[in-house]
RNA sequence: GGCGACGUGGCCAAGUGGCAAGGCAGGGGCCUGCAAAGCCCUUAUCCCCGGUUCGAAUCCGGGCGUCGCCUCCA
């Protein structure tokens, strides 16, 4: 089965076929450097972590590669706003840039270059376009000459013509035509500024993509990524500059996310309704937004608020407590009997529907959203197994049980959602003092601690103590631990407040 | 005005011709010492009008509404 994906070129869904036969080459639009990024700017670099992730869990043999814009009017203004150099606003928001991805969990691009590293190829790449008569220079400036590119208009729809009419900004006159735009702009006073064969000056925005791409990926690759309000012009002129430049095809598929809202409205910087995602991470796990964020498909507008970030944490949460429970119950000490082979069959082959419905839906424009419903049907009915046998599962039981905490350990990972174990040395130091009062604790260990407290507690039920018993768990509770009783003992699980 | 996306239960959302996934929230029940987790039950004339079809959320035409791009934007 073909995977199938969304071209905004052609504007249908089409099979990808690929340049080179189980590889993929993908170039995404990456950040401007002058802030740190929000969380609409996340959504899309999230939304294409996804797509990496899933073809390479497919199999595919990704290269990935995404620029930073470390030059750019924006940048230079905000420097001029904090009193900063270029240079120290740009580096500045770069790292703050790669920790939020981090801190985010999206894997690292193969190969991220930075515009300020790549002018030599810039420069080369203009000199091209000059000599092919598809760009013009004007007192230091160099311009692209849209008219030398009769498919100019194609991803966007747009007619030279119209766009010329509908101008609305103030139109520079020494370009020859209104709708071209600048490849190299001179430098003026106290801006960063580079050699070039017209002169000192800092390359045009549009350029660095066209440039970078055909660097690292060649001249025709397979996929190009961005946000949808990149479309015109920024990828337009993408698409002018590389195909006048090489003469061959550009990106084969276009892939464009939808915006994240606010009150039905694009969050962006510039209408000042944004939320920084290092805010939002300061308050809420990576896996919450990014549940949050495949909860939608990547094509569609996503209203951001706080309340649906609570939403998806309590769905992401539906997954995590049944692989918790699943990981506590392959802990105790099988039953001599349990479920039936039918019904241990019946899960089992949920397993492998599970596994072919996630793949199909993936596979049709990466449907994120259809694909997690694949998974909460697994979650019900591996929770409507354990639920039918309180009395305890057999080995066979829990092995497949653990079919099910695989499938869905692996094919949420696909996703970029990580299932963390319990790292019980992460435990509060705290506990031991609790342990102390409580349940007469002598020691240091913190894993030892609560062992007595669970100790003390179950003894304090047997005598059907419930003041003292309470006392246990609402202690451990304000450490952070859950404490839930089941037929096999109670379970303890440890999730620190952020 | 031009180009494009979209309109599905209380909220979110998948589904692009064949009995309307899933999540969240609410109500009722079960389990529990009380909880927690979980299970069961429970809510949809798919924006409106017309058309095509044996059959339409899905295709076509018209309307209404929302959003985006057309200027820097992920």
């Amino acid at each position: 089965m073909a995977i199938r994906l969304h071209n905004t070129l052609t504007r249908r869904k089409e099979d990808m076929v690929t340049r080179d036969e189980g590889a993929v080459s993908i170039y995404v639009c990456g950040p401007t450097v002058y802030n740190h990024i929000h969380i609409g700017n996340a959504r899309t670099f999230l939304s294409f972590d996804v797509i990496r992730r899933y073809l390479q869990w497919r199999g595919f043999d990704v290269y990935f590669v995404q620029n930073i814009t470390d030059v750019d009017d924006k940048i230079i203004a905000r420097a001029a706003e904090e009193g900063k150099t270029a240079e120290e606003v740009a580096r500045f928001y770069t790292e703050a840039f790669l920790d939020a991805m981090r801190a985010l969990g999206v894997c690292r691009p193969d190969v991220q270059p930075r515009a300020t590293d790549t002018i030599p190829d810039m420069i080369e790449m203009v000199e091209r376009l000059i000599d092919r008569g598809h760009a013009y220079v004007v007192e230091g400036d160099v311009y692209f000459s849209v008219r030398s590119f009769p498919e100019y208009g194609k991803l966007s729809g747009r007619d030279i013509d119209e766009l010329r009419s509908g101008a609305r900004v103030d139109v520079d006159e020494r370009k020859r035509d209104p709708v071209d735009f600048a490849l190299w702009k001179a430098a003026k006073p106290g801006e960063p500024h580079w050699s070039s064969p017209w002169g000192e000056g800092r390359p045009g925005w549009h350029l660095e993509c066209s440039v970078m791409s055909e660097k690292e990926l060649g001249p025709s690759f397979d996929i190009h990524g961005g946000a949808c309000d990149l479309i015109f012009p920024h990828h337009e002129n993408e698409i002018a500059q590389s195909e006048a430049a090489t003469g061959r095809p550009f990106a084969r598929y276009w892939l464009h996310g939808g915006l994240l809202q606010i009150d039905a409205e694009k969050m962006s910087k510039s209408l000042g309704n944004f939320m920084l995602l290092k805010d939002v991470l300061n308050d809420y796990e990576p896996q919450a937004v990014r549940m949050l964020m495949l909860q939608t498909h990547y094509r569609s507008p996503l209203d951001f608020s706080l309340e649906r970030l609570d939403e998806a944490k309590a769905a992401y949460e539906r997954i995590a407590t049944l692989v918790r429970n699943i990981r506590w119950a392959r802990g105790t000490t099988p039953a001599p009997d349990g479920a039936s082979s039918d019904e241990r069959n019946r899960l089992e082959s949920q397993v492998a529907s599970t596994r072919e419905r996630f793949t199909v839906e993936m596979d049709d424009d990466f449907n994120t959203a259809g694909a997690l419903g694949a998974l909460f049907e697994l979650a019900r009915v591996a929770n409507t197994f354990m639920a039918a046998h309180p009395g305890g599962l057999s080995s066979a039981d829990l092995l497949a049980l653990s079919e099910v905490e695989e499938a869905l350990v692996e094919l949420i990972g696909a996703l970029g959602i990580e299932l963390a174990e319990v790292n019980r040395s992460s435990y509060p130091p705290e506990v031991v003092e609790l342990s102390k009062q409580l349940a007469g604790y002598e020691g240091q260990d913190t894993e030892a601690a609560v062992e007595a407290l669970l100790a003390a507690r179950a003894a304090a039920r047997t005598e059907r103590n419930w003041a003292a018993a309470d006392a246990v768990r609402d202690g451990l509770s304000d450490l952070g631990f859950t404490i839930e009783d089941t037929p096999q003992g109670a379970r303890v699980s440890f999730t620190p407040e952020l």
